[in-house]
DNA sequence: ATTGGCACTCGACTGCCATGAGTGCTAACA
DNA sequence: TGTTAGCACTCATGGCAGTCGAGTGCCAAT
């Protein structure tokens, strides 16, 4: 008996994970443990109930389902899920007239980059009913373009930070004294031509090193121009990272119902560092991404799943899209949606 | 017996009101429905329960307090509740230590405007654990002070809006053709004079008037600077004009556990005009607002009141904050801290 | 290998009853 | 006349027992 015909026994047989797959589809749908019975209508053998059960229990001994309570049906687990995403799942591609679909919701806003990422982030929650989610690209990642000073009062003076991918920043910088326009102009040019081309971390390195520097030259126009710069780099550093649209759908769900898992959910969405971080690790890996809540230490995201995939801009990979939703999502259809969004999203960076 | 000893018929009596306040405190606290008995022992005089029903029977006449069903205890109405709101609610002052907490939590992030308003809203939510929310000043009040253009590439110019409220708006133009700096220069220059002190709505007006003037006398530079400084003014019209916080915060209390209503609720947040619409009717009267969320038409406000205060720069209001909870909230401690908030915010921006 | 049958389990639902909190009303009392 | 005590009534709540149905595991038959 322990030498079974075409199956060893840590291999799951070609019919049990017909089954699996059927059982997942079927659990999707439902929301609810699928017994026997339903499972053997929905597949197309025909086959008894009791034979499914044979099956199960192998299944389940495999810990890929397994019963909420004895006369329940089965439900997958974490590493059923697994095994079904891998390789059991069929995703069909998107109609092209839902392609054009979303490349048309996603342009309506307009064509500038904070735009599009927000019209990106808030499509993917309406077409997949469930949270969207965008990276905006890492500040670090991004070139130095210009830096401009403009006074504003005696003792006021507009520093504005442009990066080559369009963004920019600005900040009110209170001064010692009053700097003249043409000092002003001076110091935006010189640092413009000394920094332009920098990633920007690499900027605020040497920004530093220069400072020291001018310090020991008593250079003090320099070492003014360089301090102001020095100021609004930082304040650059520190805006949204973020786009999140949608939360409210998951209330849907009743697998998240539990307020207190609601509670931490959208709180972790509205402190946005968790989520970030975690979709940092996809920025790497190309093509559609699927992780599974439970299986990172964050509890937070117990019962939920997160289907991602990194978008570029001129083949450089800055950033990540996606969904959050309930493990129990629509995988082949939302896995087309991320994927052709991204694309898309790609392609209207690169135009800019 | 229509005519009785002290008290006409529409009248709430002397002694009858001081049952009202009781019992809505004791609602408020426990959100129970409050029986004879419980409010017996609550009130110090003391009287046998059979006597508070009388009492109750006739504040449910006059539409005070109602039961929601034959055997429970009495709540209040949103009549009551107004009553109570104004004529009955006695609020303590803050703690002066309390007062400092706050105003250091205000200044903690820096002193810059929006900084400022986005720590009040966390503040106000943090401090009340319900949700925090501030608007911004509105455009249209704000007054222009200084527009620049700055040459980023041929073609590419970015434009500069500064308000006097220190906001800082920009916008990058794609022109037809390349600009000097020179001419750019004096062409920030020339606006600057033009309509430096006006406020934003007026320039918007003038300046459609100019261009049209502009076309007319054929002025090719003038007509473009014009143009550009429209686009950026119109630009820095539609963003965000509304903080909140701790949102989240409000999925604690039971009576609006309905997810339905929190739904509701949490979409008006992000959506966020709604919320803007309600507040801007507060923005006159000064000190502070209570709003009881059935009393006007939005029925998504039901179960809620918003606590509302004026803030000001410089003796003009110019913004609205409080707070949104459960109409059953503790308004003798929300109050001041309300009250305190816009204080203290209205001083911090006066320095500015 | 597959199937039918049987006993068993368990959650969901139902009806029932006792309990207790609370009311309205009436009559008695100061 | 205002206050009180008492009584009958209502209703939500929780526990208990019973039923139903979906589902399982196992065993014997094909």
């Amino acid at each position: 008996m322990t030498d079974n015909s075409s199956g060893k026994e840590t291999v799951v047989s070609e019919r049990a994970q017909h089954f699996l797959k059927a059982l997942i589809e079927r659990y999707i749908r439902e929301g609810q443990p699928v017994g026997s019975r339903t499972l053997a209508k929905d597949t197309g053998l025909d086959l008894s109930p009791a034979t499914i059960r044979n099956v199960m229990a192998d299944l389940e001994e495999l810990g890929l389902v397994s019963s909420p309570h004895t006369s329940a049906g089965r439900i997958p687990t974490i590493t059923g899920y697994r095994m079904f995403l891998d390789s059991l799942l069929t995703v069909q591609d998107l109609q092209q007239t839902e392609v054009e679909r979303i490349r048309n919701e996603l342009l309506m806003g307009g064509e500038e980059k904070t735009a599009l990422l927000s019209s990106a982030s808030r499509l993917l929650s309406g077409v997949t009913r469930m949270a969207g989610v965008v990276t905006l690209p890492r500040r670090d990642k991004t070139t130095f373009r210009q830096i401009e000073f403009l006074p504003l009062s005696e003792r006021r003076v507009l520093a504005i930070l442009v990066t080559d991918a369009g963004e920019v920043h600005n900040r009110i910088l209170n001064t010692h004294r009053e700097f003249k326009r043409a000092e002003l102009e001076q110091a935006s040019n010189f640092l413009t031509r000394f920094f332009a081309g920098e990633e920007m971390d690499r900027v605020r390195k040497r920004l530093l090193e220069e400072m020291n520097d001018a310090r020991e030259r008593l250079d003090q126009i320099m070492a003014q121009a360089l301090s102001m710069a020095e100021e609004v780099v930082n304040a650059s550093e520190s805006k949204e990272d973020c786009v999140i649209a949608g939360q409210t759908n998951l209330m849907e769900f009743k697998e998240l119902s539990g307020l207190e898992q609601l509670r931490k959910l959208f709180d972790a969405f509205t402190e946005k560092r968790e989520i970030l971080h975690l979709l940092d690790q996809f920025q790497t890996a190309d093509g559609v991404q699927i992780f599974i809540g439970e299986e990172s230490g964050y509890q937070l995201l117990n019962g939920c799943s997160l289907v991602t995939a990194p978008y570029q801009v001129d083949e450089n990979i800055v950033g990540v899209l996606g969904v959050i939703g309930p493990t129990r999502m629509h995988y082949e259809r939302v896995i087309p949606v991320v994927d052709v969004t991204a694309k898309i999203l790609s392609a209207a960076l690169k135009k800019h």
